[in-house]
DNA sequence: GATCAAGTGGTCATGATGTCCACTTAGGAC
DNA sequence: GTCCTAAGTGGACATCATGACCACTTGATC
């Protein structure tokens, strides 16, 4: 699973940004008390566990509440529903890749031709839809895909690239282009092939769209 | 209330195939019972007012029995879920696209080159989520669009075409191609842009991939 | 009109949701 | 070391959807 109980940088660092309103109340010590920094630890591992087995989007804040052994209003005070908790499990990997993307080596980084830098995105896509696709899926339960911060990132990107390329319209075919990545699409092509085999279709999907 | 109670053409023919194997079990009168038809249609007609204000994937099985005037296990003995009455819905439409698809006049039916009859299944497909994207949104709730039987036939149809294209890896490919018509996604264009914009962007993406 | 089965709707047990409130406890102040 | 305060905690509650069960009703056939 996650490593390093220990590691209280995950601690330390908010996961949601309404810690910092609450770090600004208290007159000197906002820290965070060390039952409560276990416990997120608890429901953090114990949700990774149950997205993992079985499907991630039929996860009940119940579930994880019982799984974690914390009560349900220890739940509701940090995350508001289960996507939440989701996104605050695949908020550090998805940082990553995007800085990777930023500033990274190429062909993911800068540096390399579109059709190039799209097809390396798209095998980092794969890599991580097959990481932490559960995690993807049950960010997924509702408001959905488009609603979660980590798409409009990837759009910039692509749009980015595809203007790069000189094609009109870079943002809405970008829209398009990442429908390809739809981890509810993945995990049904993943039934049929292996990652490489995605992979391998999905760089002709860029360098077919990028020549 | 509703009207017509005396209409009995949409109440004779069957919306599911699994009328046909209530038909065949009686000896001579495996007949639809006029209030059962009644009531049919009632739930039909309140599903779709119910689907097409607010949020498809939010109507339940209670609303629309409510909604209808019937008890909920009259729902129940006919539809397993909420799923099940979009599908019902969307059978017609469906099955008029597939016929077209099948026989109908280039560029959708046979007879034009892929790119063009690719780009002319987009088109089609934009009308369908344009008049029926919530029917489309409200069978996505739980097993999702891949369960669903019309998924199939759209791939085929594009793997088709990709292969008389002289394409290797239709079938997967033909799924990254249908990502980009996803219900969800298209709903999240549309805040943005026209279904002709849309449709545009499609095209350019169908004629750039079967260049 | 009598009969029978299909059709109907109320009820029940179960489980998830989100909120509220009284209690506990960590961690700084003195 | 003890006291205090507020953050943290968990049980309880009201609400709602689910899916199944069962007794009653009604339509179609004889």
């Amino acid at each position: 699973m996650m490593n390093a109980p220990d590691s209280d940088d995950t601690a330390r660092r908010p996961v949601r940004a309404d810690r910092d309103d609450l770090l600004g109340s208290g007159s000197a010590p906002g820290r965070e008390r060390a039952d409560a920094a276990r416990n997120r630890q608890r429901v953090l591992d114990a949700a990774t566990e149950l997205f993992a087995s079985g499907d991630p989007r039929a996860v009940t804040m119940e579930q994880i509440a019982r799984a974690a052994g914390v009560g349900r209003a220890t739940l509701y005070r940090r995350y508001p529903d289960v996507a939440s908790i989701a996104t605050a499990l695949l908020d550090d990997h998805e940082r990553d890749l995007q800085q990777r993307l930023l500033c990274g080596r190429p062909p993911l980084g800068p540096g390399a031709p579109p059709a190039e830098r799209l097809a390396a995105f798209f095998a980092a896509m794969v890599d991580l839809l097959e990481c932490f696709g559960f995690l993807l899926l049950a960010r997924e339960t509702g408001p959905a895909r488009y609603a979660a911060g980590a798409y409009d990132f990837w759009r910039v990107h692509v749009a980015a690239l595809l203007r790069e390329a000189g094609v009109d319209g870079a943002g809405p075919r970008a829209d398009l282009l990442l429908g390809a990545v739809d981890p509810e699409l993945y995990r049904h092509q993943r039934t049929r092939l292996t990652p490489a085999q995605i992979t391998a279709h999905l760089d002709w999907l860029a360098r077919e769209v990028l020549a």
